[in-house]
RNA sequence: GCCGGGAUGGUGGAAUAGGUAGACACGCAAGACUUAAAAUCUUGUGGCCAAAUCGGCCGUGCGGGUUCGAUUCCCGCUCCUGGUACCA
């Protein structure tokens, strides 16, 4: 073989792994493991485009590293494969979505593969085979059969719940449930019927069935989470998204909010994503606080993290929505203030949401009673309090808040001021500050006097202190086809579980993929939807799972993935424990991230892992945006300009197809073919070139910007990508995707070809015994490579491989000694290249067998260093040293330097200042 | 508004316990090889002045500060970007 063909050896190589298994990861207590994860795609139908693979590169070179490094690997991939587009697809063709699900996986394969990852295929998963929902429905089970014990601070299963109700009711269990849950003793526990238990248990299992305001999009048929929401519109699609009430599956992950936020302490996560959970938890620590009204036996709850400022409370304040607005309209505002709440309950989320400057509100015409000061205060409804956090009603401090001064203001209410400070700019939070006008906590700061106003509620049974959560608890159902069914059938309006040995409950067929005529989802559609029992046949559940079920815990199924007795043995998550590495998007911060911490708490609790926290270390790649090239029209013509002269003429800009251009310049032929309208174009060139404009987009098949692996592979082949795409830069910083580097990478795999070939190509190496200088360059890229092992700096990396080998075709360097190492250094990076030279060397095994080179520190010892004279902090001469030399030295020899003594001007400097082994700088 | 991340040549980027800014690569220019082109190789390449030189000045988004010395630390801004938003 005379010249690198990377056509050939890729090819080999990818058969000879796949052939010999050599990427089989198993159970090896042994060796230390090392789980490598990547976050597995959505098989869409565009297959992978150049900005996929980008993360897996990184893990698979990190994953080939620990090879190299004596780890026992585990690194597999497998495909989310449930999802909207799919079944989008199938509503438009009919075409059911198993099958373009199927034919895109097998596109994603076949791409994936030819990139040479090392990943253990045998491990797939896809979250729409049966064999692997039935244990996410099994999860499901679990759920519903446990709730959360507040003293014991992990979920317990349900029926040691029952077992306390009968003895004890549930007055003194400290467990979490829905918001007014009623009180029972144990009498009225055992009187219940049977149906009568089982809607109270609801309100405690941790996954439930739930009348819940969800977001509806109406476009796609379905419910969304939160997280799948983007200001008003679905995330999928860009369809507007409304509130609306409809009886729901939901996940009490609230129950789990403070571990989900103490957890996060212990994450080698980037901050700012850690962050974003925290803001998404939205913890804050305060008070409850009970109002009676006057002239009524309403009372009215408000939470508030500032009790403290309790004294200067002018008016309360509760959502339009909030069922005590109505009850409390005195004749007079009932007219005017119900006008209001009609037209407030009416605005959509979204109109709330743009127009939030609109200060709106009505006085209901009660009055509330300031518990502490027995004052009396209007009660308002005002569009600011919004019905779904704490209670949905508020006490207004106009004077330490900015959005109740704004409302005071905006209405002429009273404005009392109780922490020391200047109104001059509106309204101060005054955290540090000292309250006055406050009866008994007058003279405090902020915190003594939350206390002493908590002991105060707590004392006369009028408040406590409270911690309030942001989150909310997560809708579970999707009104679609395709997704997990869930295990639930209903009798008498109640839903059971089915039993365990009929898992999986297995997707039926539906002659379309659209609601029925009456609304319900699509499994309405299918016959006999229903389940039977030893007392009869009911109807089974007709919504599905919503697309984070399958990914919230595929990160176990990797490490026993064909198991049918358990989600996967026992003995292999405890081996392979938690992810050491993750890699993908940060655009998962507040979904799939969350949703896996959750479940894996939860199987944590129940004894099914032994691991609480899935994901140890992450990193973010950041996503690769396009870069689309431009040509100008010259306006009613086929006439095109190169960029530089498009201004002497009026041109029009046109996408055209990054692949026809190459470092910005326009492949003439290319283009004329690209489209019949071209066939006769003419060009106004630039030295004879066109050049084409160029701009950052998003990547998009309407821009002609997407560039696609399997061609980068076909035209440099896969070692080249994959270096190309970590030389880009750093892994997590979001850059366009663009070309005009790629010749360098494919020049450097060349040079590396030929330190082994000699000038007729023939494979050459020497035995002869290296020279400094060789090992000297070899240990210096050893060193650096494990340094950016360490940082996650990839780039850095290919650099150092460059340097190495321009240093070692200077040196004419093709000695074993130097070869062999290199081979193995470059290997994670890499892998088809090194494995074709490892075996030229000699080699019977594959190189990821090999052992990582050990550095060498005695390689890189100078003895002399070439010190930087800077004078007044500028460098003006340079002086070669030995580093043996002490400062004294230094200076002398420094001083006596011609350069350095004609910026001197024969004074002797001010100040010396000598770094040994660094610099030397003299002050005149 | 609030909370993150960022800004370095024509381009991607390198260098932070403060110590030679621009590694490596692309592009560009000149040259070698070639009938020619491609490929390959060699040399140069931050800007300005000087001008084949010796050199000098400026320069890491902007304005200040600390320091012998700042891309790096501190203060105040500008712009881009991600998240979040009446969360009491």
């Amino acid at each position: 073989m005379a010249e690198y063909n990377f056509r050939e050896i890729e090819q080999k190589w990818q058969g000879k792994w796949s052939a010999q298994g050599t990427f089989k990861a198993e159970v090896d207590p042994s060796k230390p493991k090392f789980y490598s994860l990547d976050m597995f795609p959505y098989p869409s139908g565009a297959g992978l485009h150049v900005g996929h693979p980008l993360g897996y590169i990184a893990s698979d070179i990190v994953s080939r590293f620990k090879l190299l490094k004596g780890f026992n690997v585990l690194h597999p991939m497998g495909y989310d494969s449930f999802g909207l587009p799919a079944e989008q697809y199938a509503i438009q063709t009919g075409q059911h979505p198993a099958i373009t699900t199927a034919q895109n996986i097998q596109r994603y394969t076949e791409q994936l593969k030819n990139i040479g990852f090392a990943f253990d295929w045998d491990r797939e998963v896809r979250t729409s085979d049966p064999s692997y929902y039935k244990w996410t429905q099994w999860i499901f089970m679990q759920l519903f059969s446990s709730y959360y014990d507040l003293d014991a601070d992990k979920a317990l299963p349900i029926s040691s719940l029952e077992a306390r109700f009968e003895k004890e009711g549930n007055l003194a269990i400290k467990a979490v449930c829905d918001e007014g849950t009623p009180s029972f003793s144990k009498e009225e526990w055992n009187a219940f019927s049977e149906t009568q238990k089982q809607k109270l248990l609801l309100h405690y299992r941790l996954t439930f069935l739930a009348e819940t305001t969800v977001n509806w999009c109406p476009a796609l048929g379905t419910v969304l989470s939160n997280d799948e929401v983007k200001d008003g519109f679905s995330e999928r699609g860009g369809h507007p998204v409304e509130r609306k009430k409809m009886m729901q599956w939901s996940m009490r992950i609230t129950a789990y909010a403070d571990r989900l936020l103490k957890g996060l302490d212990e994450l080698h996560w980037s901050e700012p994503i850690k962050e974003m959970q925290r803001n998404w938890i939205g913890k804050s620590i305060g008070a409850e606080v009970v109002f009676e009204v006057k002239g009524s036996k309403e009372k009215i709850q408000v939470f508030t993290t500032r009790v403290d400022t309790i004294y200067g409370v002018t008016y309360l304040a509760l959502a339009p929505e909030s069922e005590l607005a109505e009850t409390l309209l005195s004749e007079e505002e009932r007219k005017k203030a119900g006008a209001y709440i009609q037209q407030a309950k009416n605005r959509s989320e979204r109109e709330r949401m743009s127009d939030v400057k609109t200060i709106s509100g009505a006085f209901t015409g009660s009055y509330a009673i300031n518990p502490f000061t027995g004052e009396e205060i209007p009660i308002w409804i005002a569009d600011y309090v919004l019905a779904g956090y704490g209670t949905g009603a508020v006490m207004a401090v106009p004077a330490h808040d900015e959005r109740d001064y704004n409302f005071a203001k905006h209405f002429g209410l009273e404005i009392r001021q109780v922490i020391e400070g200047s109104m001059e700019h509106g309204s101060f939070p005054g955290k540090g500050g000292t309250l006055i006008h406050s009866g008994m906590i007058t003279g405090m700061k902020m915190k003594e006097a939350m206390a002493k106003c908590i002991s105060y509620l707590e004392e006369r049974g009028i408040g406590r202190g409270k911690v309030q959560y942001r989150m909310r608890d997560a809708i579970f159902t999707r009104q679609r086809y395709w997704g997990e069914p869930l295990p639930v059938y209903f009798k008498e309006g109640l839903p059971y579980l089915i039993d365990e040995k009929d898992l999986p409950l297995v997707l039926p067929e539906v002659d379309k993929y659209l609601p029925t005529e009456d609304g319900a989802p699509p499994l309405g559609r299918a016959k006999d939807w229903t389940y039977t029992t030893a007392t009869g046949t009911y109807p089974l559940e007709l919504s599905t799972m919503p697309g984070w079920a399958g990914s919230s815990w595929y990160f176990f199924r990797y490490t026993d993935p064909s198991n049918h007795q358990s989600l996967a043995e026992k003995s292999k998550t405890d081996y392979w424990g938690a992810v050491d590495l993750y890699i993908g998007g940060s655009e998962h911060a507040t979904g799939h991230l969350l949703y896996s911490r959750f479940w894996t708490k939860f199987l944590y609790d129940i004894g099914a892992v032994r691991i609480d926290e899935p994901f140890q270390k992450m990193i973010n790649q950041g996503m690769i945006q396009g870069r689309s090239n431009f040509v100008y029209r010259i306006k009613g013509s086929n006439t095109f300009v190169s960029l530089g002269l498009k201004d002497n003429y009026d041109t029009s800009a046109m996408h055209v197809d990054v692949n026809i251009v190459h470092n910005d310049q326009l492949n003439l032929e290319k283009f004329k073919a690209w489209r019949p309208d071209l066939a006769n174009a003419e060009f106004i060139l630039e030295d004879g070139k066109y050049y084409c404009g160029a701009e950052v987009e998003k990547m998009s098949k309407s821009k002609y910007n997407v560039v696609n692996p399997d061609d980068i592979i076909e035209r440099y082949g896969a070692d080249t990508l994959r270096l190309y795409e970590m030389f880009l830069g750093p892994l997590e910083q979001f850059k366009p995707w663009n070309t005009n580097g790629i010749d360098g990478v494919f020049k450097f795999l060349k040079k590396l070809w030929n330190l082994f070939h000699d000038a007729d190509g023939k494979f050459k190496v020497s035995e002869e015994v290296p020279s400094k200088d060789e090992l000297k360059a070899l240990h210096k890229a050893i060193k650096k490579l494990e340094e950016d092992m360490a940082n996650y700096s990839f780039n850095t990396s290919v650099s150092s491989f460059m340097i190495c080998v321009n240093e070692l075709t200077a040196l004419g360097c093709n000695k074993r000694q130097i070869l062999e190492p290199l081979a193995v250094l470059v290997s994670p990076y890499a892998p088809h290249i090194a494995e074709e030279l490892w075996e030229l060397l000699g080699h019977s095994t594959s190189i990821t067998k090999a052992s990582f080179p050990e550095f060498k520190e005695e390689y890189l010892v100078e003895s002399s260093f070439e010190y930087p004279i800077m004078i007044n902090g500028k460098l003006r001469a340079k002086v070669n040293l030995s580093l043996s030399l002490d400062a004294g030295a230094i200076e002398k020899a420094a001083l006596a330097d011609a350069q350095v003594q004609k910026w001197l001007e024969g004074k002797a400097p001010k100040k010396v200042i000598i770094v040994p082994g660094k610099i030397v700088n003299l002050v005149v």
